[in-house]
DNA sequence: ACCTGAACACCGTTCAAGT
DNA sequence: ACCTGAACACCGTTCAAGT
């Protein structure tokens, strides 16, 4: 790759960053041209489509999420405290940018997504921490990690596009952590 | 009116049914307009925005929750096969159109909305289905019927974005149901 | 009063011309 | 090889001109 060409792709990342976390994921394309300073063609030769440019932002604040995982596995809380932990991080984490949690739960289990991997990664820490809860055999049975995604997910979704506060967030999560638990303390 | 004006409202009426059910909730204005035969103007003049034209359609296929709720209060169903009831019929209802769950979940509780009435009769009909469990003191008291709906409602929301199937709705919904009611059986 | 449709605005996407 | 920005397409919304 070209010098220019580089130094281009470095600041189209720096600005779509700081434009999609002022105006959400749908902000308009041509803003983060201008403010990068390109021109309309440059931005799509480097990411022909939103979702590739989506995915590489995302990737910058999308490697924390194992950390967190693994933290909570390592934490021993009892069940609920662990679970509501857990996706508590995982809804904060995309909801970081208006139309985040859309975007991403709608890629979840579909591998032609640009951003799949990114859902991958997620998929991968969830089924880490379901996995130490259903060792233990305080898990229901009847779900997979894919399908909890998305059910947490779809939370993060209405909060999303609701602006709901986090204790709405909260109190939905808690009834989604009961119905995954096996049986009540 | 005038008996022209009537005319065209009512065959926009139509023609916006067709056309949301065939494209979705976000289907262009205009075809709705070129179908109807009418100038697009005609059409703003009859509906100022897009959510005033989806209030009148969805009132014609939201009537029939409350008989559908008061069917299911009326059962005698054990708890669990209630509630699965009743929200499978409610995210099969405000999934008729594709990107239905968003605009009446989105609306939910949000008293601006132009289609906050429709919001409110199913949250009524919701209301009283969990009523009649939480007097056998089934149900959990920390939760009320709006977040409810919107928990069920987010359900739908990803459901209809990711074209989902049937299996997948049931399996998520069997998590919350869990979660609603006080102790397993 | 009500209707029409051209006109404007906005934004995504492409591509001929440049370097 | 890469960049620019004018041009095109699409769609929502308005409004001057008509009836």
């Amino acid at each position: 790759m070209r010098a220019d060409a580089l130094k281009n792709h470095e600041k189209i990342l720096e600005v779509a960053a700081q434009v999609f976390s002022e105006r959400g994921l749908d902000a308009p394309i041509d803003d983060i041209a201008t403010r990068a300073g390109v021109g309309a063609g440059t931005l799509y030769r480097h990411f022909p489509t939103r979702d590739d440019l989506i995915d590489a932002v995302v990737k910058s604040w999308m490697n924390q999420v194992d950390a967190t995982a693994d933290d909570v596995v390592a934490s021993d809380l009892p069940p609920r405290e662990a679970l509501l932990s857990w996706f508590d991080a995982y809804v904060t984490r995309i909801s970081r940018n208006k139309g985040g949690p859309a975007k991403i739960t709608g890629a979840m289990g579909n591998a032609d997504s640009p951003i799949y991997t990114k859902c991958e990664t997620l998929r991968a820490a969830n089924e880490r921490v379901l996995g130490s809860l259903r060792e233990r055999g305080e898990l229901r049975s009847d779900i997979d990690s894919l399908e909890v995604c998305r059910l947490v997910g779809a939370v993060a979704v209405v909060a999303d596009q609701g602006g709901l506060p986090p204790e709405s967030v909260r109190s939905m999560l808690n009834v989604v952590i009961d119905g995954l638990l096996n049986s009540p303390s």
